[in-house]
RNA sequence: GGACCCGUAGCUCAGUUGGUUAGAGCGCUUCCUUGACACGGAAGAGGUCGGUAGUUCGAGUCUACUCGGGUCCA
């Protein structure tokens, strides 16, 4: 059972990820008995591969569901991914155009196949993405947005809705981006503050030499006014109430009209309504009756009704509209004007706002019970200050536009008739129009947005609408965990599609988890080039450290600043089990003792040594049985940076710095399987527990070695998680133990203090009362071997040798040390007793202020008088201390 | 304009109902290659918890204001 010096992960990974898998080891059964906890993965975009940000996103669900399997809940863990329609598309088609195709040239069906194509390449990515870092999920179960099922599941929402009056086709204005060629959600549109310029044109009255001087930041669109709004309370403009104008370039002339969209503050007080080409002059088009003028295309080139400037792109046509502005003689003046660009999310093309028929689904209605399952606690955001993110978004919630004027996606099951117009909406493809009969009726060419498949993801995975077993003890899923930029996207309409379907929640709690930015706190985007593929840190420093170092610095909701410095940490606590397994191996084969483990339990009590449970053992198992009851708290309250910061404290600062350095002085040659070795290895085989949920593939490789073929489990990932018991609380142990550390790092201070090789054995006198004697006559041997020195026990009040001192209330400690060699302990003594004072003085004025003595809880009272006393004996101690360097 | 978050050691961050000398990792200083581990061990240095005012016997923790940084929505 020899191990390899160093920790060398790549070894072994791929072996237990394989071995899993094919072990069937997380597959969920619903027949299987135990609470349900299920996870449904938010689904990547199938074009892409992972980064660094999904990893930390893996990582907690992983954790999650390792630790509640364990804990002996049914577990499903469901994987898949989203056929993401406008990114996917547009990958393809980057591709497909360096071979200078266009999609038009391959055609719809053609490009879909191209598609599909690309998806089992693209996805095989993720796949072994996922398997390499260690996620347990059920691959079986395994579902694509695109799937057979979750098709028909989009298809029988979206025909209820419409059915219901909450789908509807209408004109309205979308965002539109000219080079996708498609309209955008709200969502998909990004805004950026930008530099520009707000131009100055003068619109002339008619009937009179008067200007209308308009104020605007897309002078372009002019050619589409069909009115200027003033507000009718603004004194400046009352005479011209009724009046029109001449429409400059055009002719045309328009009406003057009285809007409070106007703001007499803002510009010159007057607006140009251009209703086809603005959404807030839409509006005022509606509630003024104004006539529509398109004079932007879907391509973002100027329409015929421009006239002269038919034909050139809108860019274009600004400059020439401000050029002949400007030679007219109608351009007062332009100012600077930071604006707010929309942009689209994809392409960072700007976004046309332009009127087109659309599918869009009502959205108050759905809302309405959504928000409530979230005010009434049935679903829990974590951290609780999302919820406000959330709520903020859905009160003000507008209608959604879900269709795309793309090829790849769930088409719009709607057919329109060519005799009537109407469209029927089926599940089932129809032969003829369900209004007129008529058989001459075609399929709407758009696609659904993709959110509105993946909304659908905690049950359409599960076999939703078909009422399927693992819908009945899978769904609501337990636990979603997902970043905070796509709460609007995908967590809210989950949740109102998920009531909306099923009449039930589709999750009881949201993990809210923060962005990886890099080290200069840039988010990862591929466009920075700054993404990192998790495969290359594990490969470099194992899968298990890695996620070690995100549980570590991954609070809540708050974002990572990845540096490798964290990496290399981990990747040293990952090296320092691994040799502590290392140590206990050689010297289990020294001592004669075959590979062993306890029977699995929960807990565990330590076992006696001839009749008695030495010190060490005792505080093991207390700080063990601490261990698993913090880190059962820390998972179940959503704390993992506690939960990994517990299990890393507990192994390699009580087990190996201290535990196994005290169980060293225990081991014989040949001594075969006794308690000592029963205890460590009970200790060491739970710790393995404990710590697999955030390192699997290390505690998987060593509980295997350490269990082979002793009837055990067939993995560790299906044992028993570690529980709390209160008999292992051994507060006496861990009092001692304090101490006995104390002495020990007393006497290592004295001696680094004093510059002295550590090698060099030097004698020591402990004195004490009772209590603290005795604990150092006991452990004599480990302070002896722990301390490098030779020890005299005596009584508190005996003569003291001279040399320097270290003490504490309960002891003093004296090395023996040359007086050449006891320069550097006096500065140390003196600042101990400047210290000392200042905390004196800061608890005497506490203790005399009577408010506080009335007021404070006698504990707090209590606890105050008793340090107080420590540090007066304390400072005594010293200053005697102090005088004895001083005769020396 | 609205909402939210952050500001604690040189760096990255913990610090859950306010309570006794504020912690971790990295980095830094000194020493140590003693058969688990130098991806290690030992001993250290380093913080008036952004600022001001308030509540309280007591504030890193609560309140108000303020300065600085960030995110989302409009």
């Amino acid at each position: 059972m020899q191990l390899e010096k160093v920790y060398e992960p790549q070894r072994f990974e791929a072996h237990w990820a394989k071995w899993w898998e094919e072990s069937s080891l997380f597959a969920a059964d619903p027949s299987k008995p135990g609470e349900a906890f299920s996870i449904a993965i938010p689904p990547p975009n199938v074009t892409g591969s992972l980064h660094f940000g999904h990893m930390l996103e893996h990582t907690l669900m992983d954790m999650n569901v390792r630790w509640n399997r364990m804990s002996g809940k049914n577990v499903l863990w469901t994987p898949g991914m989203d056929h993401a329609g406008i990114a996917t598309q547009m990958v393809v088609e980057r591709d497909l155009a360096k071979q200078n195709i266009s999609r038009h040239d391959l055609g719809r069906v053609e490009f879909e196949k191209k598609v599909w194509e690309w998806k089992e390449q693209s996805g095989g990515r993720i796949e072994e993405q996922m398997r390499q870092i260690g996620d347990s999920v059920d691959w079986t179960r395994s579902r694509f947005t695109m799937d057979e099922g979750l098709s028909r599941a989009v298809r029988e929402i979206f025909v209820r809705l419409y059915e219901r009056d909450l789908i509807y086709r209408g004109q309205y204005m979308v965002n539109w981006c000219p080079r996708c060629n498609t309209a955008l959600s709200d969502l998909e549109v990004n805004h950026e503050d930008t530099a520009g310029s707000l131009w100055h044109v003068r619109y002339p009255v008619v009937g009179s030499d008067e200007f209308l001087v308009v104020a605007t930041t897309r002078p372009e669109t002019m050619l589409g006014d069909t009115a200027v709004a003033i507000n009718a309370a603004d004194e400046r403009y009352v005479h011209l109430h009724g009046k029109t104008v001449r429409l400059p370039l055009v002719g045309r002339e328009i009406p003057i009209i009285l809007d409070d969209m106007a703001d007499p503050e803002f510009g010159t007080g007057v607006v140009k309504v251009t209703p086809a080409h603005d959404p807030n002059d839409f509006e005022a088009g509606k509630r003024h009756n104004l006539p529509h003028v398109k004079v932007i295309n879907e391509a973002g080139a100027m329409t015929a009704e421009a006239g002269a400037y038919a034909g050139l792109d809108r860019f274009e046509a600004r400059k020439k509209v401000l050029g002949d502005l400007k030679e007219a003689g109608l351009l007062e003046k332009l100012t600077p004007h930071n604006l707010p660009i929309s942009m689209c999310q994809r392409c960072r093309t700007i976004v046309e706002p332009l009127v087109s028929t659309q599918w869009f689904v009502k959205m108050k209605p759905l809302a309405a019970p959504a928000i409530a399952a979230v005010e009434d606690g049935s679903i829990q955001f974590i951290p609780a200050n999302f919820a406000n993110t959330y709520f903020e978004w859905m009160n003000n919630i507008r209608d959604w536009c879900i269709s795309r004027q793309l090829w790849w996606g769930h088409r719009i099951p709607a057919w329109h008739c060519a005799t009537c117009g109407k469209a029927t909406v089926a599940r089932v493809e129809p032969t003829v129009c369900a209004h007129c009969g008529s058989a001459s009726i075609e399929q709407d060419t758009d696609v659904l947005d993709t959110w509105f498949s993946s909304g659908l993801w905690p049950f359409s995975t599960l076999g939703w609408p078909d009422k399927t077993a693992d819908l009945d003890r899978y769904y609501p899923t337990s636990l979603l965990i997902t970043g905070y930029d796509i709460i609007f996207f995908w967590v809210a309409r989950m949740i109102f599609m998920g009531i909306e379907c099923t009449g039930k929640i589709p999750f009881h709690k949201v993990y809210i988890h923060g962005l990886v930015r890099d080290a200069q706190r840039q988010k990862m985007s591929k466009t920075k080039e700054n993404v990192i593929d998790p495969l290359v840190m594990t490969a470099k420093y194992g899968t298990d450290a890695t996620r070690m170092s995100l549980l570590l610095g991954a609070p809540p909701g708050t974002d990572i600043i990845f540096t490798e410095d964290r990496m290399e940490s981990s990747r040293a606590f990952a090296n320092k089990i691994w040799n502590a397994a290392r140590f206990l191996f050689l010297n289990m084969e020294r001592a004669g003792v075959e590979a062993w483990v306890p029977a699995e339990q929960e807990s565990y009590l330590p076992e006696p040594v001839n009749g008695v449970v030495t010190l060490e053992d005792r505080w093991i198992f207390s700080r063990l049985n601490a261990c698993a009851t913090q880190m059962n708290k820390a998972l179940n309250s959503y704390r993992f940076h506690d939960a990994a910061q517990i299990v890393w404290t507990f192994f390699w600062r009580e087990f190996c710095d201290w535990y196994v350095e005290m169980k060293k002085l225990k081991f014989e040659e040949g001594s075969g399987l006794n308690a000592h070795w029963r205890n460590i290895l009970t200790v060491f085989e739970s710790a393995l527990r404990l710590l697999h949920p955030a390192m699997p593939f290390l505690t998987e490789e060593l509980w295997q070695r350490l269990a082979a073929g002793h009837g055990r489990k067939a993995s560790i990932a299906i044992s028993v998680y570690p529980q709390p018991n209160g008999a292992a609380d051994d507060e006496e142990a861990e009092q001692q133990m304090a101490q006995l550390q104390e002495i020990i790092s007393s006497a290592r201070n004295l001696r680094a203090d004093a510059k002295l090789d550590p090698k060099e054995p030097l004698d020591a006198a402990i004195y004490a009362a009772g209590p603290v004697a005795r604990l150092a006559e006991q452990q004599r041997e480990a302070i002896e071997r722990l301390a490098n020195v030779k020890l005299t026990v005596s009584a508190a009040d005996a003569v003291r040798t001279t040399g320097p001192m270290r003490s504490t209330p309960e002891f003093d400690l004296v090395l023996a040390v040359s007086a050449a060699q006891l320069g550097a302990l006096k500065g140390r003594l003196e600042k101990e007793i400047v210290d000392l004072n200042k905390v004196i003085v800061s608890s005497e004025r506490q203790l005399s202020n009577e408010d506080f003595l009335k007021k404070a809880p006698e504990k707090v009272l209590e606890g105050m008088r008793a340090k107080l006393a420590d540090y007066h004996a304390q400072r005594e101690k010293s200053l005697k201390a102090l005088a004895s360097l001083a005769g020396a």
